[in-house]
RNA sequence: CGGGAUGUAGCGCAGUCCGGUAGCGUACACGCCUGGGGGGCGUGUGGUCGCAGGUUCAAAUCCUGUCAUCCCGACCA
């Protein structure tokens, strides 16, 4: 079993990387950093994208769609905007290209050239506030709450498939208000639906916080996220919520009448999940096997595999599987029965483990005559026989049992994984043996900040939400701090 | 952009030092046997050896140039 992934004791990094390509999710492409993500793999996304998708709208968010290409000049305008992304931007600047004269193939066009230069998005906030404030003059046209699905690319020098890679697919929201207050409410409510989906469908516990200035998005005045980790103790960001005052607005010069007839400028949010959420979801529940993926996210949620010699007993099964299929099918659950002849059972068992099917069954000449089904889950690894009768009933509850024993055993080494300390000397012992989350007092300076990440390479990965009040002092300065904040190394 | 390495069959690699016309594993195709945890045997298909020059009777191998990729740094919502 999983005898050709790498175990995540030998090299977590290797595990992951091979994992992600051995169970078909994606694989690296002739783009340097871009990734081909395989139908598996996006079968997945899209499960995603229809669960995030149906909660955005049911908290009022509308679909729409902008432009790839952004013109230079907008993305200046916001100057702490494009000081954060000018260092990553692919930039679009012929429009044509001709047969070279010396008959080598194909060169660009030197007449071609634009005379202003496209950025491909890295983020669309700046063409979204063009475009917004043609779209707002009074308060009657606020809110308004618009996300869209769409790609973006940044030129990452180091890419990993999921984690990083040069385009990734995301949606990205942008909403305007007419009060401060109010978009801090849309920020912290989309924190909030950010973490029902990835904790209620991904299983993945998540850490709700607000960053700090230093790890701010580039144009933000607050900055909310969820934080998730993964089982080689590092961290991973998983989603942001951005509360951007009025930066965009005024940047875009997009006012609104208010009520009492007064011009004023809208009030910001913008957020997003990414294709890094499947990174999260590998890495926070697959094993040695492969992929564990939860029930609410599979694409297959149970696997029949039949076992037999010869067509005579292959049509007995499929006979009798038959009305199984069309009974789970009914319950809406995604069922594929493998009849394929040109693979044998064991090679379809460890398959299907690899991809991370939630329930296998199997049923062979022994089931037949005994009128039973072997019924195999995926997270435990565990078997056990099932009288036919009673096979409906057992898919249904196990189904359920994998995705909430999935999350409790996230939940359980990350709550084991998250370590209170209160000097700098425990700190480094801790970040270095165990790994996990840090809650110390920290005096809130960026210099201290930038000084412990470039002594130990964490990071403050949020000011958790729920923080309690508690004096203590910085484990650095020794300066006093009211609350603990989390670190950890990060994805 | 600095340091290191690698480009040979779809994938993973050997062969390079010491030049002689390309091999192994796997995958793929076909046949038979097999079938309750990645089966066995046999036959077969598939490669301008990253690219461009050069040396030589002869280059995967030696020389020069070039491109690409990976790793370590720097960089990174």
């Amino acid at each position: 079993m999983g005898k050709n992934l790498t175990k995540r004791s030998e090299d977590y990094s290797k595990w992951y990387n091979e994992l992600v390509v051995k169970a078909d999710l994606a694989e690296n492409s002739g783009v340097r950093g871009c990734m081909v993500i395989k139908p598996y793999g996006f079968a997945i996304w899209e499960k995603m994208q229809a669960g995030l998708d149906k909660m955005f709208k049911e908290t009022g968010h509308e679909n729409a769609y902008f432009p790839l290409f952004i013109p230079k000049s907008y993305l200046s305008k916001e100057a702490s905007h494009v000081e954060g992304f000018a260092k990553e931007c692919a930039v679009v600047t012929h429009y044509r290209l001709k047969n070279a004269e010396d008959g080598s193939g194909i060169v660009v066009d030197p007449d071609a050239k634009l005379e202003e230069e496209l950025i491909v998005r890295p983020t669309s906030e700046t063409i979204i506030w063009d475009t917004y404030r043609k779209w707002i003059q009074s308060y009657r046209d606020l809110p308004l709450l618009i996300n869209q699905w769409a790609n973006v690319v940044r030129w990452e020098m180091r890419t990993r498939l999921f984690l990083r890679t040069a385009e990734f697919l995301w949606q990205e929201g942008h909403t305007a208000h007419a009060t401060k207050q109010e978009a801090i409410d849309e920020a912290e409510l989309i924190m909030n639906v950010y973490a029902d989906f990835v904790e209620g469908q991904m299983a993945v516990p998540v850490i709700k916080g607000v960053k700090t200035a230093s790890e701010r998005f580039a144009g933000a005045v607050e900055t909310y996220c969820i934080e998730a980790l993964m089982q080689d103790g590092k961290a991973l960001q998983a989603g942001t919520s951005h509360f951007l005052g009025q930066n965009f607005a005024k940047a875009f010069d997009v006012k609104f009448a208010t009520k009492e007839g007064k011009q004023e400028h809208v009030w910001a949010t913008s957020w997003g999940v990414s294709t890094r959420l499947m990174g999260a979801l590998v890495m926070t529940h697959s094993d040695d096997n492969g992929l564990v993926l939860p029930p609410k996210l599979a694409p297959i949620q149970v696997v029949i595999v039949p076992i037999y010699k010869g067509m005579e007993q292959l049509d007995a099964i499929s006979e009798k599987v038959a009305p199984l299929v069309k009974a789970l099918r009914d319950k809406d659950i995604s069922v594929k029965f493998d009849d394929r002849d040109t693979h044998k059972p064991g090679f379809k068992f460890n398959e299907y483990e690899l991809k991370g099917v939630p329930v296998r069954l199997a049923i062979g000449q022994r089931d037949l005559e005994n009128g039973t089904f072997e019924v195999a889950r995926r997270d435990t690894l565990t078997k056990e026989i099932v009288a036919e009768a009673d096979v409906i009933g057992k898919i249904v509850s196990l189904l359920q049992e994998i995705q909430a024993n999935i999350y409790e055993k996230a939940l359980k080494y990350r709550e084991s994984h998250i370590t209170f300390v209160d000097s700098y000397e425990e700190f480094k012992n801790v970040l270095e043996e165990k790994g996990g989350f840090i809650a110390a007092h920290w005096d809130g300076s960026a210099e201290t900040e930038e000084r412990i990440k470039e002594e130990t390479k964490a990071t403050i990965r949020c000011i958790p939400i729920n923080a309690e009040t508690e004096q203590g002092n910085c484990m650095v300065t020794g300066k006093p701090s009211s609350k603990r904040v989390l670190f950890a190394k990060a994805y």
